[in-house]
Order: C-alpha cells, then sequence, then structure tokens
DNA sequence: ACCTGGATGTGGCCACTGTCAACATCTCGG
DNA sequence: CCGAGATGTTGACAGTGGCCACATCCAGGT
C-alpha cells in the first residue's frame, strides 16, 4: 500500500511533455490545462506552481517544437553526399525546404504551436535571430551562404532570399495544413511541392 | 417612449456585421457569440435562429472576407495599364500577389477568419475551386494563364505556378502576420516582399 | 531531535464561454 | 380574428483559465 507521494518530483517537467503530447494530438487549442493536469495525475491548479499561465506551458511547447523541427532539418541535411560543391548546396537548400514542410505535415500540432509563439526581438522591436547560431531560421540561412560560397547564387540576389524560402515552404505547410489544400491528395500534394521547389530554386540563379 | 421591437427585423444580418467588426479587431477567437449579441442588442442565444453554432457564424464572416480580398486584388489589377501583353500580364501577377499580401496585413483578423474556413472539396476530396469562376484563386490562375498566353511563362512550368505563388504570398503574409517577421519595420518588411516577388518572378521564366 | 519557513500541491471559487430546452412574444395567412 | 410558425428571451449546464486560501512536505539551522 504505498500510497502516492504528495509531490510529483518532476512535475514541470512532466507536465510540458503531457502538453506536447496534446498538442500533438490536437493543436494548441487542445493543450487545456485542466487536461494537462488531469493526465498527469495532479490537481488543475499545480501547473500554477511552475507556469505564470497557459501561455507559459504552450512557449515550453512551441521551444520544444522547434527543437524538433530543427533536429529534423539537420538530419535530412546530412544525406546530402554529393561532392560538387554548387549541386551540393542547391540539394542542401532543398533538402532543408522539403524537411521543413515534411515535419509541418507530420506533426501538423507541435508546428502550428510552434510557430505561434512569440519571436525574440533586438530592442527596435525588429527580429532578432539574424545572429543565432541555431534554430530552423540560422540553418537556412547558413545553407543559403552555402549556396553563395559555391557560387549558384548571385550575391545580389542574397538579401531576401531567405524570408522567400522560408515564405515559401510555410505557406506551402499552411495551405495544406489549414488551407485549401487540406484535402489534396499524398500524391498530387507531393508533386506540387517539388514544382514550388522548382520554381523557388530557379528564382535564386 | 417608444419600446425596441420584440423582433429585430433583420437580425441575420446585424449579426454578420457585428461578427465580422470583432474579426476585425480581434481575429477569429475575438469572434464571441455572446459578444456578437451583446453589440447587436440581442439576447445571448438569439443567434441560434439563424446560425446552427458559432462556426456557422464565423462562416459567414469568411465568405465575407473572402469577397473583401477578391475586391482588392481586382481592383489592384486593374491599374496596370501596359500594353505589351507579356509586360502587362507579369506586372498583373505581382499586383495579384501585392494584393494578397496587402489584405492580409490591412486585415489580419477578417483574413485569418477567412482563411481558416473550411473550403470546397469534390466528391473525391479534392479541393474543387479549379473550375471555379470566381475568388482569390480562379483570378490567380486567370493571371497565370494570361502570363502563360502572352509567352512570358512556358507551359511545363505552369502546373504547380499557381499553388507555388500561393504558398509564398500566404507564407510571407503569416510570417509578418503571426511569424518571427511581426515587428519587422514596414520598409524593411516591404523590401522584403518585393525581393521575394523577384525571385518567385524569376522562377517562372 | 526539533521546528520553522519556503516550495509544492489541493480544493473552492469566480467570470466567462458555447449550447440546449422551455417559455414568451410577435407576425402573417387562412 | 386567431392560431401556427418564426423569432427572441430566460435559465441552466458543463467546460474553461485564473485567483485565493489552505494543506502538505522537505531541508536547513539550532
Amino acid at each position: 500500500m504505498t500510497t502516492p507521494p504528495y509531490h510529483h518530483g518532476n512535475l514541470r517537467a512532466a507536465l510540458v511533455e503531457t502538453a506536447a503530447e496534446l498538442a500533438r494530438t490536437s493543436g494548441p487549442d487542445g493543450v487545456v490545462l485542466r487536461e494537462v493536469a488531469r493526465r498527469t495525475g495532479v490537481s488543475h491548479n499545480a501547473a500554477y506552481r511552475h507556469f505564470a499561465d497557459r501561455d507559459e506551458l504552450l512557449g515550453e511547447v512551441a521551444d520544444l517544437g522547434m527543437d524538433h523541427l530543427e533536429r529534423a532539418m539537420r538530419a535530412r541535411l546530412a544525406t546530402v553526399r554529393t561532392r560538387d560543391p554548387e549541386v551540393r548546396a542547391r540539394r542542401r537548400l532543398r533538402e532543408t525546404g522539403r524537411a521543413y514542410v515534411q515535419f509541418a505535415l507530420a506533426e501538423p500540432g507541435l508546428f502550428e504551436v510552434a510557430f505561434a509563439q512569440e519571436w525574440p526581438t533586438d530592442e527596435t522591436g525588429a527580429p532578432d535571430f539574424s545572429h543565432q547560431e541555431s534554430g530552423p531560421y540560422a540553418l537556412l540561412n547558413q545553407v543559403l551562404d552555402e549556396l553563395v560560397a559555391a557560387g549558384g547564387l548571385p550575391p545580389a540576389l542574397r538579401p531576401g532570399a531567405d524570408v522567400a524560402c522560408w515564405a515559401a515552404v510555410h505557406g506551402f505547410s499552411m495551405l495544406v495544413l489549414q488551407g485549401p489544400l487540406r484535402h489534396l491528395p499524398t500524391d498530387q500534394r507531393d508533386a506540387a511541392l517539388d514544382a514550388m521547389l522548382d520554381i523557388v530554386s530557379r528564382g535564386l540563379t
């Protein structure tokens, strides 16, 4: 007859994990504080000892999602084994985009939570990840720089290329996840993605 | 001393309008059934005589938003006065994209509501606006067809061009509205949009 | 060995929401 | 003119996020 301990031991981490599970299956709106507490076997108020409010918990889930996204991108990047620098860089760029979309489609809930979070800003209020060394955006910039260095992308087109790439893959993900392409059959969806990546790639030449 | 009439007269339309106002200022989550009723000066349950549930009301607002978007796009398209067919088509394509982003930024709430709605699907479940004559998507396809006809876009690149264009402008809008580019100063934002439109345009050549 | 203060978890409460069911009121066609 | 159907109201319910006061536990100092 072991009575459950009054203190959980590592409630904070447990809550984040449960919240992430809910986010995975039901998106941001599925992360209901009381349900998280229920599933973690704790009272509906315990979470407030570890998070200021629901948003702070969601923030943790968002960080977790960003980590997963970055790992997925890095994993796919590592599969490119081409020698020729320019071809290699171009393939790596493509894999970056493909990994982004693939993650969004595989983990729509986490993706949505991760994206809906606040983003770091510098003192002027402008986005401040330009000098970040990690994170999906930094990774994209890195790959784009590789492409410039390899001679595959005219330096004049380099500024703006990051936003263009990001917008394309992000928009595609949204169109498929929540938008008009929601019910597009898988093969057509993949074809559309390839076509889009082709167009963007052609535009960066 | 005129006592207010028991019946409103045109409650349905009035509710949609109030809901649209709320959507404009507070996005989809701001469209709270009870608040809509309150502002319309009616009891919190009156809406149920006209809409099955909150989603149906939101659907009306979404249609309204789509109309506005399409009108904005058409208005901008009409400003292109160039004669040369190819240049004209290319400019019209650009204005299409610019109008989309501009509407999203000017009316973020309506935009979000409009986009989050269900979309028509055909019997197979695939999106069914391919043969639509109106709506933003039909307009985009029309402009792309113009570009092909004018010789500005190789027919081989025509399939997929629609999704690519849409994804780019939609993604850009999302990055600015809810994403990392949220606090980007206006001038930098415009520059980034121009750069992106350039890249997409180059890709469609 | 105590005991005391801070950290952690609990239960009760409030305002708010969407939705349902029962009731009230009005309007219009026979 | 009168009754049926459409429209609007009141009241209730379960569910939510958030706050407060209280209960419990653990660690560190004496």
